[in-house]
DNA sequence: GATGAATGAGGGTTCATTCAT
DNA sequence: TATGAATGAACCCTCATTCAT
């Protein structure tokens, strides 16, 4: 009881702050509500009373931003990969376009930048939501796939082609199995989000000593 | 009525022809239909009518072997680990006690065993539901851990500090961080459920392509 | 299908009808049809579905006002003691302070109004209901001895002392049994739901003889 | 997993011994067990399940000498019934026949046969679940009602009027509300399975005082 | 007779969705 | 726009009953 007590002052209080609250877009409310309640529970078992709740909105106001539940689920997750996507060309094609930085150096920054921007943050959930809902929602991994996938590996194979070229890669593992440079990343979200409490992982580190791993034996004379 | 009556006689007449089925252990039949749900719908969206339904089982029979969706859920998952668990310790504990066999061969091995009883099975399901639900049943993912991870990624950590000893290996990336053995394995399970079908993956040549990155910078002299 | 047809169009006919009532409150709907239900089937046979039906409402909405069956059981009993507690206190404490009425005179009465505020009425199948499911629900029973029976016969019983000292009473029977002035209304409400039909019983003269006879022989000079 | 072995072990050695002995007839372990499980949930929620367990019984042995739940319940009713009709009448048409004994001394003996034949055992539950469940088995409560109820006052009803010719009782009161004699001693048995933890209730002396109470009066002079 | 695995109808409960206000 | 009471389809689970052995 006092924790649902305590729950209900401290939103009653919010919500009196936020009414007040210019730009408090509703239908954003939703969306941020909705990863916090489809990243706990999953797809099925999010409830939008919930959601509702923790938007501070009436359950009927979810339908006047969204036609359903699914709606607002793809939706969400299609609003938040935009950015991603974004940074992403900005990354390969802009700073690539002329190969001034060496893949190696990309490939760190790139690394670190997920780290920090996805892995870190409530942002890894959302990633966690296309891998785990994906194969529900045929049009959201076709959808993910043509936006996301197929153009950020077609654009590292075409950077990881050209350094071959140039020859600062010596071998076309990176050309045939662009894959691979993601991988440990996978491989962090989902160990953060089922193992961290029994063995914390450092993302950041595993993340360095793979790309370490890719490019040390390139690099050998 | 006659939809109802039409219907008893097509069942029983199936019902005919596996009751002579020798080793079709309900509990078994079970089993597999709820993988094959579970692993269609995930946890909370599977119907139990379903799995009945898949098993050629009454409803009611499923709770004479599981107590009930959840438990059901969970001996799935746990008696599908088994085997790999032996697997698994068959080959770091046995192969590996003195060495006789390089790392790098034993990785092969053990990789093109994964992608063979796993990747190309109906087992690599049993993975994704555990990556997929773990984080909303935190007791399979202690057990999974307890039992799986920290079993096998310790085992592999011992015989990476032996490989780092004995000169085998030159870093010592995969003593602190034995889970890149696994990464790309993990990323095969996922792109084969979701993209596969619009750009299928060769988990075979991944892997090795993959320990190759990883060793052949150890080997060059 | 003929009789389900026909309910259908009484149903929708008195929707109509009721959705313009006023005070009709949804609530008090539930439980007089759950009091109906209850007492003809007993709590564990009685169905929500035809609380709803009888009550007007969806099957869901008995949950919008009600935890679950035994929380709706549970508040009908206890939401109907109140009135009797406050009528019991009234007549007891309230008439007998200074003993004004003699308590013969009180008996008669409280045994009038018992018969018809309760046993004439759909109260009854309260006191019934206590009676019928108080073994299986520990709480119930100790609530309603507590609330109604400790206090009920705790005040009749210090009445009944000072009847006994300025010689109202000769003897101490009622003192160390006060259970014995409701024992005939208890027969009464068995008698009725059961048997009533093959011979009818008048309640009210039942307990007046009742009375008289525990009052008569102590009147005798 | 263990205690359902443990208790398999059990009840297998249990039933060992059980199949040895000689007169232990299956149904009336059956009868015996069905009205534990009968008296503590009633009708609806008693299992047939845990009656065929308490038997020590399969399930399906119980279909072997009943119809169905109801059929055993039923039956149980009647069979416990006959010996009380019989001890009835060898009580009030035997013993009362030439009125050898007065009609006090009689009531008292018979109250004291009921508390201590029935209040004071297993079988207060019978008259309980027939008070409980009577209503929802109309022909259970008409059988009760023409071979007991309607047999047994109208015995006691005629001795009552016998009594008044002779002198020995004054008022008619007995005669026109023969339910009065037993009225105490149904409030004893529902008294005893809700309250008496809370209060215990001395049966006999209840009845004692009743019947003083009915008879005092008409014998002062 | 006796068993107990199997059945499936039935009922409690949840929750996405609607709609009168 | 916003609300939240109301709906009812859907789903988990129970348990009386059956029947092959």
């Amino acid at each position: 009881m006092s924790r649902a007590t305590a729950e209900k002052k401290k939103r009653t209080a919010s919500k009196a702050a936020r009414r007040t609250e210019p730009g408090a877009d509703k239908r954003q409310l939703i969306l941020a509500a909705a990863l916090e309640e489809f990243s706990q529970s999953g797809f099925a078992a999010a409830r939008l009373d919930d959601v509702a709740r923790r938007a501070d909105v009436a359950k009927g106001t979810i339908y006047l931003y969204f036609k359903d539940k699914e709606a607002l689920f793809q939706e969400l997750l299609r609003a938040q990969i935009s950015p991603v996507i974004v940074m992403l060309e900005a990354l390969l094609a802009g700073g690539g376009s002329q190969d001034a930085v060496p893949l190696r150096q990309l490939a760190l920054r790139v690394a670190d930048l997920f780290v920090e921007q996805v892995i870190a943050t409530r942002r890894k959930d959302i990633v966690r939501l296309i891998l785990t809902e994906g194969p529900r929602f045929p049009q959201l991994a076709e959808f993910y796939y043509r936006e996301v996938i197929a153009r950020g590996l077609g654009a590292f194979r075409a950077r990881a082609q050209r350094a071959l070229k140039n020859g600062e890669l010596k071998s076309d593992t990176l050309v045939q199995f662009p894959q691979l440079i993601v991988a440990p990343a996978l491989t962090a979200i989902m160990w953060k989000s089922m193992f961290d409490k029994f063995e914390p992982l450092d993302a950041k580190a595993l993340m360095k000593a793979h790309i370490d791993n890719l490019f040390d034996r390139e690099e050998r004379p």
